[in-house]
RNA sequence: UGGCGAGUGGCCUAAUUGGCAAGGCACCUGACUCUGGAUCAGGGGAUUGAAGGUUCGAGUCCUUCCUCGCCAGCCA
């Protein structure tokens, strides 16, 4: 209790077993991890295992972890990305201190490290096409044939590199390729192209430059510049880790970082790829990037899942080498037990159904005190508005209960949270044969929800006070994609996409309370779920964002019900 | 087809490096309950991808095979 050791405890992830080798077996003094978004798009909740895992690893180990954004190619970067990526990792709870930075910070010393390729006989300037390059390269049975400008002298290569970067080729005229072997199985060995002409402004370094590194021969430099120990990247990079490593072997990089791979996050009845991401936005299948039903940062934040959630979430799922697709419910799972814990619970009805207690005095107000979250004494209690109309959920009323259903029904009685009693006496229905009323009767002995005799209802109801009450919008999410497996086995993936992912529902009646909910800030509508205002929400026009419900095992039993009836 | 990697209950992840296959999610049952929530207790479910081999003993080592993923961008 009194020592302090940098290495855990507990034995870890397989690339915490190795963090914790390299300290303990002194091949490492410190550990210095990074996160290295490209600022092409906006972080979802895969990126927010790679920062779990790294950021974690340098919390665990008495380390640092980077934000270094991989801003190698400026046709699809920007600057809206770069703010966005560093809002959301600050949200998810984590601090890079003074440690962020960009891969073009390093291009000038990119840019020598090149020339000293050149210089040693290990890159050359190829004057060869795209297309060239690539019939040149060979396919994954047959090897590839050198270049006719392989074996061009350094100088002219330099000369030509120098020129590149001056400005005086096109996009695409030459690349300069490092010179490893065109018969590597590995096909990423087979010269790879280091630097490409791109005349292009980039968001950080503007017109300065127009030869970009690739991220090849930019990414295992930039650690071993900010002494990165441990690179860790998802398993699609494993086939570069030699060509990483020989460039690391054959520049005078400062430090010497080793790569390691686990598996990318996959989730059920979701899609975590940019490109999908960027045309379901682009596309209109949502309403953008912060969408409730988009697997973003912005997107889970938006719908009300707080970060914790997120990172319990990440510890949850560990780290691996096996591809894998965790079901969206331990998501919810571990978003749900935070939120049990700390939300607090308000009433909220839905879809309303007027009740009129016909024994309580009208105009008479009486305040109720309800308790804000049962799960922890300490959030205290609050008065709630109770008189003889109320709403209450229509789903809490059937006229002819059928078989375990507990709740309100013509002669029965139930409670109404932290009120009274309450007893069904008549049903009023429209001409259609509606319900549109029930007519009441309540126990005024049975105030603040016990009974002096000691009965107890089956049921308990939430309920609003319909001259207090005010009106809300909620909106209703499921999943974006019906198919746990979307696009599986060569389907269109937009053809699985959830037609009622969205429901919007007006009408609602909400405690006046909820007016106060601040941004950001997720509560419990009492027995129906996890709920938080929309950015779109105004003080006279409440909008509230289901983020998930509560687990409903009525629910579950109706679904079963109709699936045998069925 | 060449290279690399991975196969453990429905899903995710362990197994002290050769010693009774464990935990979480999900599911089911019961208890409790002023949320049909939460909580608690219990339960079912695994020939560890397959077949051989080594061994007193194999998820772990060897051989062969099968399946899946990644790699032929001047994307990352």
């Amino acid at each position: 209790m009194s020592t302090e050791t940098p290495i855990p405890a507990e034995r870890g992830d397989f690339i915490r077993e190795i963090v914790a080798a390299d300290l303990r077996e002194g091949r490492r003094q410190s550990i210095v991890t990074r996160f290295p978004p490209e600022p092409n798009g906006y972080l979802h909740i895969g990126h927010a295992k790679s920062i779990c895992l790294n950021f974690g690893i340098a919390r665990e180990f008495g380390g640092r972890c980077n934000l270094r954004f991989d801003d190698t190619n400026p046709m699809k970067e920007e600057q809206e990305y770069i703010d966005a990526i560093e809002a959301d990792v600050r949200w998810l709870g984590f601090d890079w201190g003074e440690h962020l930075y960009y891969a073009s910070d390093y291009f000038e010393q990119l840019y020598e490290w090149a020339v000293d390729l050149i210089k040693a006989g290990k890159a050359y300037v190829d004057d060869l096409s795209a297309d060239e390059i690539r019939e040149h390269r060979g396919t994954f049975t047959e090897p590839g044939r050198n270049s006719p400008w392989r074996d061009r002298p350094a100088d002219e290569s330099l000369d030509l590199f120098a020129r590149m970067r001056a400005g005086e080729f096109p996009n695409g005229a030459r690349v300069l390729r490092a010179k490893i072997d065109m018969a590597a199985p590995n096909i990423s060995l087979r010269d790879p192209v280091l630097y490409r002409i791109v005349h292009s402004e980039h968001p950080r370094t503007g017109d300065a430059w127009c030869v970009y590194p690739t991220y090849d021969f930019a990414h295992g430099q930039s650690d071993a510049i900010e002494g990165i120990t441990h690179s860790i990247c998802t398993l699609e990079f494993e086939a570069h880790r030699p060509l990483y490593d020989w460039l690391i072997d054959n520049l005078p990089v400062p430090s010497r970082p080793h790569q390691y791979e686990f598996a990318r996050l996959n989730l059920t009845h979701t899609v975590l790829s940019k490109r999908v991401l960027l045309r379901l936005v682009n596309e209109g299948h949502v309403r953008g990037w912060d969408d409730p039903r988009m697997p973003t940062m912005s997107g889970l934040r938006r719908r009300g899942y707080p970060a914790e959630g997120i990172t319990d979430f990440a510890t949850l799922v560990g780290v691996a080498k096996t591809d894998s697709v965790v079901e969206v419910g331990m998501l919810e799972h571990a978003v749900r037990n935070v939120l049990n814990r700390a939300a607090s619970r308000r009433f909220a009805v839905l879809a309303p159904l007027k009740i009129v207690i016909e024994n309580f005095p009208e105009g008479q107000v009486e305040e109720v005190e309800v308790p804000n979250n049962p799960e922890d004494p300490s959030a205290g209690t609050r008065k709630v508005p109770f008189s003889r109309e109320l709403w209450i959920e229509r789903d809490d009323f059937m006229e002819e209960p059928v078989r375990k259903f507990f709740r309100l029904a013509p002669g029965r009685e139930v409670r109404l949270r932290s009120a009274y009693f309450v007893t069904c006496t008549e049903v009023v229905k429209d001409d259609a044969g509606e319900v549109v009323e029930l007519r009441c009767t309540y126990d005024p002995a049975t105030r603040g929800g016990d009974a002096p005799d000691g009965r107890r209802p089956k049921a308990t109801l939430h309920w609003v006070s319909a001259a207090h009450a005010v009106p809300a919008e909620v909106r209703l999410y499921d999943y974006l994609f019906k198919s746990p497996y979307p696009g599986a086995d060569g389907a269109d993936l937009f053809d699985d996409l959830n037609p009622e992912s969205e429901t919007t529902l007006s009408g609602c009646f909400v405690e006046a309370s909820l007016a106060d909910v601040p941004a950001g800030e997720t509560v419990q509508f009492e027995r129906l779920g996890y709920f938080c205002p929309d950015p779109d929400s105004a003080a006279d026009a409440l909008v509230f964002n289901r983020t998930m419900t509560l687990k409903d095992t009525w629910a579950k039993l109706q679904k079963q019900g109709r699936q045998d009836t069925a």
